[in-house]
DNA sequence: CCGACTTTGTGCACGCCTTCACAAGCGGTA
DNA sequence: TACCGCTTGTGAAGGCGTGCACAAAGTCGG
């Protein structure tokens, strides 16, 4: 008997405070990688990236102070972050650059390959299709879908396209492991079931929609247009601070006041 | 005498608990905009998308209920989301799709028009010059700059491409308020020195490297390789999940113990 | 071998965000 | 008009993540 994530039978998802007690014989088991915070992880990402680079430089060690800069981060949130991973630094001198790039390959589940497959081969999906920086960093495109059937064998990015209603088939073939939905939105969910039923469990989605899927699947949005509108509400911002100051200063010509503080 | 944000003089950033207390005789300003938490502006984005859609499908009024779960979130968290624009619901009935749409598109500054410029007219750079869902949220694209000599005056997306010496001259003749750079790693911070200094206050960055900028810069990043890496360690603590819990039922098989419970 | 210096790893406190729960408010109905 | 049911708006609590500050632990020079 396996019990299945979402559930919600005999597996504890959330925890109740007055739910710490463990009944009767049962066996709790914690795993480590769940506690890694979200947050932890798109860095970790950043960090292996930067760390990378020190590869090709040739820099063999490497102390907080200066991943963490070149990072952007706080030093104290870099260490706590490897910290996640496992103290695996030298105090006083720093770390091993190789070792943790490994380690954190590790964590991410880096050391397996990971197959992808863009489905919607449109512009987006062309861009994907050749982009490079997939394939560099262990993540081979494997499979390309699309509807248009004058699409179907066109070779993108030297993969031939496949027809839609071969998704299941060929990504079961393929080993596929993470689904990139790049179609309008109008398809974004109808593919996405498909995905699912195909067996992928990750998706990453660039359509505008929010996808409905079961628990144990997990979805990434990344919409470009939400993007733009954070920026633009920035904008606004720094422009209503302007006014705000302006119409302060104003003030002051008026009335006898020395000093004008805008808190946040 | 205009304060310079960032600049820490007479402008506080923090508010130190001991120093809440106005000193003097100084206005004190409280603006409004800077009190949106950053996550919920995300959302905000979000509702204005979903709630588009409804005008389109004629809907007038939803609720809080109705809203949320269009949009994936817990619905008194759109409430508070909501609540930081203004309180423009009606108890008992919900809200006025159109009258929300209007006050969330103000909140978000996109009142005002944004042009774009995307630097580097690769895959990318095509794709989004293509892409038709910046132009239909209200953010034209105004711009194209690349390198490469042989692009110069090509149009891409209806638009000539410029070439990027020009970037001064173009970003402050056509307005451009966002910066989009889709350049190769090694090219991102040296475009994005020169669209700052071409008065550019708002970048998406799709280069993997992490972007020195002023602070009255706001950049956003878009990492696709971060992103399938976070997905890649889900995968990773599924299976770690998934053989934890088999070792814990073949324990079981061996000692006497009847459930097996997974905690978080 | 020892002391000075450097850097890691982490306990703790603070602040932000989320979630709950409920009072307040509005429309409909008798 | 008075009541009833429904939905908003928000105070308060709890949880999570961040950043500080320091003890622990290692290196290096004498």
């Amino acid at each position: 008997m396996v019990a299945q994530r979402g559930e919600g039978d005999e597996v504890v998802t959330t925890t109740p405070a007055n739910a710490v007690v463990p009944e009767q014989d049962e066996v709790v088991v914690r795993e480590r990688a769940r506690a890694i915070p979200e947050a932890a992880v798109a860095r970790l990402a950043v960090y292996l990236r930067v760390l990378s680079g020190m590869v090709d430089q040739g820099v063999t060690t490497i102390s907080s102070e200066e991943l963490s800069a070149a990072a952007g981060v706080n030093s104290a949130k870099l260490r706590k972050d490897l910290s996640y991973v496992g103290s695996y630094g030298t105090r006083g001198v720093g770390y091993d650059v190789e070792v943790l790039v490994s380690h954190i390959e590790r964590i991410l589940g880096l050391t397996r390959k990971h197959s992808v497959a863009v489905v919607g081969i449109g512009n987006l999906g062309h861009a994907l299709a050749n982009y490079g920086g997939f394939q560099s960093r262990g993540f081979p495109v494997a499979a390309l879908f699309d509807v248009d059937e004058d699409l179907t064998g066109v070779p993108v990015g030297g993969i031939p396209v496949n027809h839609i209603d071969d998704i299941t088939t060929v990504c079961v073939e393929r080993e596929v492991s993470i689904g990139v939905i790049a179609t309008p939105p109008q398809a974004a969910q109808a593919v996405c079931d498909r995905l699912v039923s195909a067996g992928v469990q990750c998706i990453l989605n660039f359509a505008p929609v929010v996808l409905q899927v079961p628990d144990d699947v997990e979805v990434r949005k990344v919409d470009l247009a939400v993007e733009m509108q954070i920026l633009s509400f920035h904008v606004a911002r720094r422009a209503d601070e302007a006014s705000a100051e302006q119409a302060a200063n104003d003030l002051i010509n008026g009335v006898g006041v020395d000093r004008v503080v805008i808190r946040p």
